[in-house]
DNA sequence: AGTAATTTCGACCTTGATGTCCAAATTTAG
DNA sequence: CTAAATTTGGACATCAAGGTCGAAATTACT
């Protein structure tokens, strides 16, 4: 139901979300969430176009967040990839604007307001915050927080 | 974020389950529902392998629905033409079949879930009985039902 | 200035969704 | 048996999604 863009998306701006702030390269960000290196290039850039993560180029550059992550929704980055296209009005009657839709429309309607409601409600700190029980994300998470306290000595 | 093949199924047994039980036509639930005829003989016979319609060939031939309308749902149409994948595991931890789903992953498939949910308790019986504010789907029901008591006579 | 590290952009390829068309196979009716 | 009306199935066309690649632009560092 959702496209792999979708999820690819979803993962990157998690992947920025949990990073430190400062930017993170595509090969980074790929490596992390296990998406297709080339292709992930084209869904960051969607993001940029949507409004959800900055840009900087040449060394030292990449991707961060351009607000906190919990102003981010997953609406929102649904939108910046595959934006959600209610139904307006039913395609069975094209010309009339009718106020209401056929009960067929108004179920399908109704199901992506749904989806739509929830994801406008769930930001990506409210799922940074969760217990995380996917071992493999939570191994990459890690790699990118503190590796270790400090490293002083380096003399064994 | 549903397809155009769903929608077409759902207005093809729309039409169907509107009808009086006789056999219908490729053709006559094209132009009722105004779904391109070639394209729509693919969605019917998806419909078919689905379980959803009966057919029959030659000479009176056409599609009928198995069940009544009130034991279909939009949710076995759906899985007729695009089947509705729940997320079993997190695609991040391909091998490890973990009980949990992470928080991304847990949303993803509650959005699912509810859509499910909600198309698993619609029944074609309950949209036919609503108000139908579109026009063009009214005008093109009233056609099928009885169109005139009886022309017996065709000699002007 | 020069070099290395990046994003950006466009060209291209592959695959699946959508859609068309036509030759069978099947059924009913004379 | 023959003819007409249908579905069935396959071949084909078209277009968007998913994916790869490389050249150009931009930036930081020395």
């Amino acid at each position: 139901m959702f496209s792999q863009t979708v999820e690819y998306a979803m993962r990157a701006v998690l992947a920025l979300a949990a990073g430190d702030g400062s930017p993170m390269t595509t090969r980074q960000i790929a490596e992390t969430m296990l998406v297709p290196q080339s292709y992930l290039s084209k869904v960051l850039q969607a993001l940029v176009r949507g409004g959800l993560v900055y840009s900087t180029r040449g060394l030292k550059g990449g991707f961060v967040l351009v607000r906190p992550s919990d102003e981010i929704t997953l609406l929102q980055i649904l939108n910046s990839v595959n934006p959600l296209h209610r139904i307006e009005s039913c395609p069975l009657d094209l010309d009339a604007h009718s106020t209401a839709l056929c009960p067929l429309h108004r179920r399908l309607d109704q199901a992506m307001e749904m989806v739509e409601q929830a994801f406008s409600t769930t930001t990506l700190a409210e799922i940074l915050s969760e217990d995380n029980p996917c071992p493999t994300l939570q191994t990459q998470l890690l790699k990118l927080l503190p590796p270790e306290p400090k490293p002083e000595k380096e003399k064994d």
